[in-house]
DNA sequence: TTTGTTTTTGAGACCGGTCTCAAAGTAGTA
DNA sequence: TACTACTTTGAGACCGGTCTCAAAAACAAA
């Protein structure tokens, strides 16, 4: 690891001073140097084998282009369409992404932006802040929230999910199909769960239709997906082996959609003959299921895309933020697969 | 976004140099300040909202913090537990990780390289990289390469996972529940394909079986899962209508297995009665499918956690590649599910 | 009190770029 | 040729830390 060469060795080789060298390799477009010294510069630095110190002009120009996530865990399956929606769009402006988890704990979250500010990183993307992270404890730094709380909505921008829609949409679509007993499956952290919940009512009662509390069930929310998926089968097979049971499922995540197909099959039901189920997030997982699972599309990826864009012109115009924040929604998409259909009765 | 206080303020304010100030921040352990003083500068930093700037501090240290990690596609439902091994090791040493794409394109694997050198990363974790990149085009800083490529391992320390036994375990396991007829599945890059066939071939080999080549399949490699796993159910669906089909499938990754369990759900299959399924990934979806699948883990996130640990060895002692690089194999483990079982006719 | 040793502190160079501002060069026009 | 307008180049301050080295302070032993 020999010392590598500087801008000043280039110059020097190349016959110039550091200032014309500099201005070859800027990333502001005012490089005016003439063709025939750039030639000569790149071709200098080419034999070096130079390449620019971005510390040392971050220092001076306060610019890293480096980009922060800041999200509960990327072992979450919803995430990497998040991050690389991100990441697809700050690499065409020559953004880097540094992605911090904070496993849902509000002292790591914390942590994390405290590391933002440090490392001087240019933006921020912060995934549904905890109840305990204060707004003014948020980075004086341009930042995209990713969020329908309205504590930060007011205050930052933010792109949020309309889940309350996708939901509606959910079950619009098995009421449609004959259902009228419906089964939800609530689960993650308590803000989304009253969302869904809501929503779930709401439409029960648009629909004229009688809310059972027995059909709506909460899966307590453990940290380790195995563990959330286990106790999902355990509530859903009591659920399916009430006196009453309902002709479909509606679950909040496709993790608990797949628990519940895998439930089915175990109790030996027939899907979607004897049970619809729909999940919610359309990961991966939910297309190649057996069968495949009917879904609702959170577009995480364009999610991911928006909030990058919002970012970006965040950073490169200085006063945006002037009119007020701006919040963004994301609508939903339902995604019928085979895992849904009619309601027996009314097929046979 | 008004300036924020430096180091000299927090000095200033505390009463004291910049140099000693300087001591309380800094991270090599010999910070000899007194209590009294420590204290006197915190709390000036404090009152000030001091945050060390890291860009300097790495100008002078040659130091970020930062470790790259290079991989094909973060989308990759295996990449996940991966990064999450490496970032809970370096997290513990207080280094984060930026993660690069590259899509399986060696342009942008070289482009990502020399960003890693611009950035002043203090070390780099390499996945696969592709034949196209000369051993002599890695940047010279401490680096671990997961792969098992002779031409990188015989120059860098290596982690690799052994696949080629994880076949074998499969192929035993399916072979000792009475299976003699196995179907696999190749995908994935051409090494993979031609790693696994050749384990397939070898313990065919040793159990003393016929090959029969309709039963090796190869899954041609699309970017995109979704078109890679429809493909994948058309051939699956070509061989079990052949007439002298498999009673078991080995499939060389969990995404082909689970086209097998939905190919077998659409045909009319048991499983694993008339048809046993292995996969191999171990991802969430394995644990979550319907059967859920019998699968052979890589345990990705010990392979990261290995990783981030010999890395970071390597930072911390400046000679550590003098004895040659070191190359290290992760074991796999077979975790049988619900989709495999012993052949019918054994068994009825 | 004096001397020797160890701990704590301060001064100032240094890292490698960017940025400002003025000087030098080049072209076009009168 | 002289003059103006515009482009290209260079000198040197500057960013905010870290690092070296020597001076000052604190402490222990004589």
């Amino acid at each position: 690891m020999k010392k590598s060469p500087t801008l000043v060795d280039v110059a020097k080789l190349a016959n110039t001073s550091k200032a014309t060298a500099a201005r070859v390799f800027s990333r502001s477009k005012s490089a005016n140097v003439r063709q025939e010294t750039k030639a000569r510069i790149l071709e200098a630095a080419d034999k070096l084998g130079y390449s620019p110190n971005l510390s040392a002009a971050s220092l001076r120009s306060k610019k890293t282009y480096l980009i922060a996530l800041c999200i509960h865990d990327i072992t979450n399956p919803s995430s990497p369409s998040l991050i690389r929606g991100i990441q697809d769009e700050l690499a065409q402006h020559g953004y880097d992404l540094v992605v911090f988890n904070s496993d849902w704990d509000p002292n790591k979250e914390k942590k994390n932006l405290r590391a933002v500010v440090r490392n001087q990183l240019d933006g921020l993307i912060l995934q549904d802040p905890s109840d305990e992270l204060d707004v003014s404890e948020l980075p004086d730094l341009p930042s995209v929230i990713l969020t329908s709380n309205e504590v930060f909505s007011t205050v930052r921008n933010t792109v949020s999910t309309d889940t309350v829609g996708g939901v509606r949409k959910a079950l619009t679509y098995l009421h449609s199909m004959g259902h009228d007993r419906i089964g939800i499956l609530l689960g993650g952290s308590v803000s989304q769960i009253t969302n869904r919940k809501r929503a779930y009512l709401d439409f029960y009662k648009s629909a004229g239709l009688k809310v059972e509390d027995r059909l709506i069930v909460d899966v307590p929310f453990k940290t380790r997906a195995s563990d959330t998926f286990v106790m999902a089968k355990e509530l859903i097979v009591d659920l399916m082996r009430s006196p009453q049971r309902p002709s479909a499922i509606f679950a909040s995540n496709d993790m608990l959609g797949l628990a519940a197909l895998q439930m089915a099959q175990i109790e030996g039901l027939q899907v979607p003959q004897d049970l619809s189920v729909v999940g919610m997030d359309d990961l991966f997982s939910a297309e190649s299921a057996s069968p495949a699972l009917t879904s609702v599309s959170k577009h995480r990826f364009q999610v991911g895309a928006q909030a990058a864009r919002n970012l970006l012109n965040q950073i490169n115009s200085e006063h945006s933020m002037e009119k007020g924040p701006i919040n963004e929604l994301v609508e939903c998409t339902l995604v019928v697969r085979d895992s849904s259909g009619p309601i027996a009765e009314v097929d046979v």
